[in-house]
DNA sequence: TCTGGGGTCCTAGGACCC
DNA sequence: TCTGGGGTCCTAGGACCC
């Protein structure tokens, strides 16, 4: 029999705070999203008092916080990562194959575990991560993935394990479950859903005609249905190389000038040359966009957006710089109050499989100078190299001013221990 | 004053080919 | 009065996820 078990790191970004900072643990916490905008992460003891929708802008909230004495963070990127991956390599520990499906959450695939306790291993996972990392965690462990998603949903309540074996025990969980609960399914395909009569998991599971599902839901939807009904589609799928990436950001402060810009698009770019060489890939095409805030009501909009396809795959940070900038000659218009931008690189394929342009005007990639620059700035820290394009007064920089320190990542902002 | 960022998968429809 | 059929590839947009 073969199981996937999910396991779940418990408000993660809230829990790393936590972990260099004893004094705040089992207190309300709340993490910020980038600029200081809006909620994303939250405590159980801070949604007790009643935060915890997703995205709710701070400045609403930003009085009730300090009401209930709430502490607040900017997101420390480098720290999650940090810690996400320490977790990850624990958890590598239980499965021969692993899928990290996002910063805080991973599938194991579990084969043959037929004469294993599953309960008692679900509890070492949990005991194992909390004690070499600090991070609490839930854990999954079902049929297929759809299931170990929810089976995981519901261990928040049973001692953070739970494990869907037996048919019965899993309907009558079924039969509890809300259909907008389940793994995919969103409140498009749940309001869908509901004009069918079908409200819960369960009646989800034993709804006969698969052609209606078809046709609302797509493949995807059926595929969710069959997992529901222990029929396992998905399956784990290790790391695989990204086929888009990109970078994009709300500036700190608004933007008017074609040279912030410009150095905004710069400093994106840097970020994902770095990201597609780290994964040894290149991209045939760039897009960037800029765009005004859509929340301010009275002031003109303007949506700008263009691509840049290369002839040969790059991954070349002053070549994709500049065709940024190309791009941004055609889109960018002067009068308006920008607030975001950002590019995407496209068209993704390894190295190996770069197909060269005779008739690029650049055919050699500054693919050697890349990596240098790539290793002094692991050396040495971030940004020690980087172009100038970048610009150094960066006025569009994000704002975080509750931002705790790189306790892991920067030799400066290690933790100190004061002794005697 | 202040409203996140980074992904994936699927489908429909257009362009193009023979 | 009449205007094929079948296939592939690409892209935009929708939906969903954390």
């Amino acid at each position: 029999m073969k199981y996937f078990g999910l396991v779940d790191c418990n408000s993660f970004y809230c829990s790393c705070e936590r972990v260099f900072r004893p004094e705040i643990r089992g207190k309300p916490v709340i993490v910020l999203s980038n600029n200081d905008g809006c909620a994303i992460a939250f405590t159980k003891e801070a949604k007790a008092l009643g935060f915890g929708e997703m995205c709710e802008p701070y400045y609403q909230i930003k009085d009730r916080l300090k009401k209930h004495k709430v502490e607040v963070f900017s997101s420390n990127y480098s720290l999650y990562d940090n810690i996400s991956r320490r977790v990850m390599n624990i958890l590598r520990d239980f499965t021969p194959r692993l899928e990290i499906y996002s910063v805080d959450e991973a599938f194991l695939e579990l084969d043959g575990f037929d004469h294993i306790d599953l309960l008692e291993y679900g509890k070492k996972i949990r005991s194992d991560v909390l004690q070499f990392t600090g991070i609490p965690v839930g854990v999954g462990i079902a049929p297929t993935k759809v299931l170990s998603k929810m089976a995981n949903k519901l261990s928040k309540k049973e001692k953070g394990v739970l494990i869907l074996k037996d048919e019965d025990e899993t309907n009558h969980r079924l039969k509890q479950f809300a259909v907008q609960d389940i793994w995919g399914i969103g409140r498009a395909s749940s309001s869908k859903l509901h004009m069918l009569g079908i409200k819960t998991a369960y009646d989800f599971k034993i709804y006969k005609d698969e052609r209606i599902i078809q046709k609302l839901l797509t493949k995807t939807g059926r595929q969710i249905q069959d997992e529901l009904r222990g029929v396992s589609c998905l399956s784990i799928e290790e790391a695989e190389d990204k086929k888009n990436t990109g970078n994009s950001r709300s500036f700190g402060a608004s933007v008017y000038t074609k040279r912030e810009l410009q150095e905004a698009l710069a400093d994106f770019c840097t970020h994902s040359a770095a990201k597609l060489r780290a994964q040894n890939s290149v991209c045939f095409s760039l897009t960037a966009f800029i765009h005004t805030n859509p929340f301010s009501e009275g002031t003109p909009q303007y949506y700008g957006v263009g691509s840049k396809t290369f002839a040969s795959g790059t991954s070349d940070t002053l070549r994709i710089i500049k065709a940024s900038h190309q791009i941004l000659e055609e889109i960018f218009k002067l009068g308006y109050e920008y607030k975001k931008g950002g590019v995407l690189l496209n068209h993704i394929v390894p190295r190996n499989q770069n197909q060269m342009d005779l008739f690029d005007e650049c055919p050699h990639d500054n693919e050697s100078l890349g990596q240098v620059v790539d290793l002094i700035n692991k050396r040495y820290g971030a940004k020690t190299i980087q172009s100038a394009a970048c610009g150094s007064n960066q006025s569009w920089r994000r704002i975080a001013n509750f931002s705790s320190p790189k306790y892991t990542t920067s030799w400066q902002e290690l933790l100190r221990i004061k002794l005697g």
